[in-house]
DNA sequence: GTGATTGCAAATCGTTTGCATTCAG
DNA sequence: CTGAATGCAAACGATTTGCAATCAC
């Protein structure tokens, strides 16, 4: 299921930000906003090579990078020191995780000031920035490991 | 400033748990316990190799496996994929780290647990872990910062 | 047409592995 | 003495860079 909302708002302010729409890019942003959650780099290839057989890695890295750059697509670091490549959706989001399948989704995380109140408090850090994931279990997956893995799961919950 | 207790702690956990004491791994765990914060394993060879020149960056990776996987070491995620380790000294510890200094100072990060409620309300997750860091100033370095080094930039907005 | 963009090959960087040597108990 | 631990060299995987060919405007 593409999004062709976050796809149109992508693809705008790339070239509003003046880089040219091509073929190469219009490919990874769409790979981008059509998965489910997080890709890493070689997942999009793969996935924009549908649309662009020729298309390089190299090319995803540099897209990958002009897109966090404009704020549009954040980086999430995974185990192992490689990273996974998930679209922004709201302001101030962060990223739960599910182990199993690997979605992202985004959640508001501004409860964090209270946290970060103390910890100004505890350690007389002057604080700047902060860098927090969640993992966990998304619903289908949650219903997948409850109702044992029979063999179909038909009923997944968006 | 060696903390001795901490090296004693280390050493002596290390032995508890079957590992035998070695030069390599005493000298690894002088640097980390020495140090003001997180180190890459790079900078951890560097320092012990004053106390064992003969030292290898295959043993500092080898010893932070054994420390991070007894709890006594966290390793901790920088930009760009590369990893910090430091000495992990309470319970629930996460680490905030100086941008200047790099020193990194653990604190507890219970206050999360208001967050997590929050995020499960949000989004459905069943959270299983969650991973953060903060960045900021240490005390000493915003001292240095206000007071001025005398020649340049004087005015930095932020 | 012209500068931006691409993609290949090769380089880089942190980290891991194979294996023969050395060390701790 | 014997298995655990070490260190070198080489492998590895993700990411980046040099450069000539290609594309968007």
């Amino acid at each position: 299921m593409p999004q062709p909302a976050h796809r149109q708002r992508l693809l705008r302010a790339m070239t509003d930000a003046g880089y040219s729409s091509t073929r190469s890019r219009r490919a990874i942003v769409d790979a981008i906003t059509s998965a489910p959650g997080g890709l890493t780099a070689a997942a999009i290839l793969e996935r924009a090579q549908n649309a662009h057989p020729s298309l390089g890695l190299v090319t995803v890295y540099r897209t990958l990078d002009i897109l966090s750059g404009l704020g549009l697509v954040r980086r999430i670091h995974m185990e192992g020191g490689c990273h996974t490549y998930a679209l922004a959706q709201c302001a101030h989001g962060h990223h739960i995780i599910c182990e199993r399948c690997h979605r992202a989704v985004e959640f508001e995380g501004c409860e964090l000031h209270a946290l970060e109140n103390s910890v100004t408090l505890q350690t007389g850090f002057r604080i700047t920035d902060h860098w927090l994931e969640m993992f966990g279990l998304c619903p289908s997956c949650q219903q997948e490991a409850d109702e044992v893995p029979a063999q179909s799961d038909c009923l997944a919950a968006d």
